[in-house]
DNA sequence: CCCACTTTCGCAACGCTGTTGCCAAAGTGC
DNA sequence: GCACTTTGGCAACAGCGTTGCGAAAGTGGG
């Protein structure tokens, strides 16, 4: 590691704090403890950031005795990042600023299984607008592009899109960064909403948590160590297929007893409670193998029926911590990020509002896609 | 991160390409392109590492028209430190050198249950007498102690040592600590042997792996990133208890289906191969989750059909990724750390021998809780 | 054998990092 | 109004890796 790569670090944990502390900031000294750095050295970084346009004073704060201290602040629309989701039957496409707030968001129908010069032209063209509506050309700072199924991070690589194999093998970051002249990211949808949720006040105190979606199909998206967990190739997080019925029932991915199997099942048969244990037993599978701090389920089967899932999960978890003598993990609905929506809404918002998102279980993929961009900032990069 | 912290970073970085070079040494040029740095860096570092006695020249390499590449290599004896395993019924105390190598080994009989203050008096014995053995006091960096059954690893604390409840609550590190005057680090033993198992040479080109140990129950140990994950409260890695039969039989721990529950009754009525396309599937599940590049199996029931075992995990494995699409992580038994075993076998050896433990099947538990102290040094802090 | 050439590696000067010492600024409280 | 406390910037500093340059130690052609 260089020097340069230190000023970078401890840049990106001023950044981080700043930007955990919200509009209402965070004076100096308070940066200087929770880093560890002297309060001189915060000074030369925040002079820095000023300068740059990235930090602003917010005020001071009440005397102790002596000189008031002076609050800083992460100037939100010092940077934007464009987050796309592209769903089986959607696209959406979101604006965030540096905060991660929304400043415009656009959906519209989409095919998938069109091909991929369709959805890249349809891309290209959401993103394209939403990155012009962003002030200065020079402050976005990418497109990230969530989708289902898994796929090479790394490369930026489409692997199996679940239910369309024409789009396997498509390149399809490097196309779009040539299309848009703009970095690209591309990840699962699953950990597009993990680390949104990771950036979001929701797991402020906590370093790890899995992310358990529940919608048409089922699976998951790890956030290890603060960083999403992708592992070696890009494959982290299956968490459908979990086999937790040893020769159980055929699922379509030709195994027998996966979790999504057991749970689509329940739910078809209208047995909502039998779904959430069956989830729960995957659930508790997984804690016992990673320890994580929190669970957090979505998606829009859980959304139908939030407390059943939860009750039902945290049932299970409670059963096994009970018995092996410790606390149980706690399970909670991910609230999908609303509340730190941006300023701007008549700005940009062409598209269904924030509230329908909700209501679809889809807790902000496309906010989260944004993030692959942002988070490097505030040193969230991956493992 | 201040700037002592980058050099120490720095050097730690060398001192693994160090260790993981081994007798035949690296060059500067290699280091330095290895770590990123410059030329200039690495004979900097290499020179402190030199004054220490930590490093030291070992010949040149054959010429390519210019002035031949000096070689440095660690200095084993330049440190050690000392591993302790406590199993239920034996005790096995090892001193390790700075590579690893076991220069002095001692096993007894040991009863787990004869409460804290007997166990604390025989490890204060067997440690010290080994780290009296290593030359110069100060040479030795502090005893490393693995045991089964959850603890706090932070802490230094026991939970629930399994079969051994009057252990709970005992606050091993800081008693030993106190009693040896040295620094004290505790984990579980399966955590240790991963740990062992991660800087030895079997998994040099492989960040991150599972071993998964069969003996008189069923546990695991995870390393993602080069480093062991332990979670927020070191309970990863149970994987004896995952749940693979929805309302199965009983286990022992009151759940119903666990892999141990499953694997132990299917060896019990010698049906070897179903015992181990159980623990496959949970494999499966596994390496699902976490996408890791290896897996690695030992564990004394593993041991006596080692063949059959890794055949009936690879082949659960081989028949998910062929429907997946992808290339199946490949599965072997974990040799046990044999072959890197230092000199001096008449210096200490006054148990048993390094060939009884592979029968065993106990991989290297001891040496790797050694490497709890040996492995900050080369930047193998866990995260 | 000698000399040109290549490659390695250390010394010295440098730019940049965070740190320390000191002082001005800006409040509180008697 | 003055002593005191606390904040935060300026200047000098030690230490990091980098750059520039030259000595050391080989190879290979004449």
């Amino acid at each position: 590691m260089q020097l340069g790569a230190l000023r970078s670090h401890n840049t990106a944990l001023v950044l981080d704090l700043l930007r955990t502390a919200g509009p209402e900031g965070i004076s100096r000294l308070e940066l200087a403890e929770r880093t560890g750095l002297t309060p001189q050295a915060i000074s030369k970084i925040t002079a820095r950031l000023r300068e740059n346009g990235l930090a602003a004073e917010a005020g001071r704060r009440a005397s102790t005795g002596g000189k008031p201290r002076t609050v800083l602040r992460l100037v939100p629309e010092a940077g934007h990042a464009v987050g796309v989701h592209l769903d089986r039957d959607e696209l959406t496409a979101v604006l965030c600023d540096l905060t991660g707030g929304v400043v415009a968001r656009h959906r519209t129908p989409l095919d998938l299984g069109a091909g991929a010069e369709t959805v890249v032209e349809r891309v290209v063209g959401e993103a394209g607008e939403l990155a012009a509506g962003a002030g200065r050309p020079g402050a976005v700072l990418g497109v990230g592009v969530a989708l289902p199924g898994p796929l090479d991070h790394r490369r930026g690589v489409l692997h199996r899109v679940t239910g369309f194999p024409e789009l396997n093998g498509f390149p399809l970051r490097d196309v779009l960064a040539r299309r848009l002249s703009l970095p690209v990211v591309v990840d699962k949808d699953t950990n597009a909403a993990a680390l949104g949720l990771a950036v979001g006040g929701e797991t402020a105190s906590v370093t790890s948590f899995a992310y358990l979606h529940f919608g048409a199909g089922v699976g998951g998206g790890l956030v290890l160590g603060g960083a999403v967990h992708r592992g070696a190739r890009t494959g982290a997080g299956e968490f459908g297929h979990q086999v937790v019925q040893l020769d159980g029932p055929p699922c379509e991915c030709g195994n027998r007893g996966c979790v999504e199997a057991l749970c689509l099942a329940a739910v078809a048969r209208g047995d909502v409670a039998e779904a959430a244990r069956v989830l729960g037993t995957a659930v508790g599978n997984l804690v016992a193998l990673l320890d994580v701090d929190l669970v957090l389920l979505g998606g829009r089967t859980v959304a139908a029926a939030p407390e059943t899932f939860v009750r039902g999960v945290a049932a299970v978890l409670h059963e096994r911590a009970r018995r092996a003598g410790g606390d149980a993990v706690p399970v909670r609905v991910a609230s999908g990020g609303e509340g730190r929506e941006g300023g701007g809404d008549g700005e940009g918002g062409v598209g269904g509002a924030g509230g329908e998102r909700a209501g679809r279980g889809e807790h902000g993929v496309a906010e989260g896609a944004a993030q692959l961009l942002l988070a490097p900032l505030f040193g969230r990069a991956d493992g």
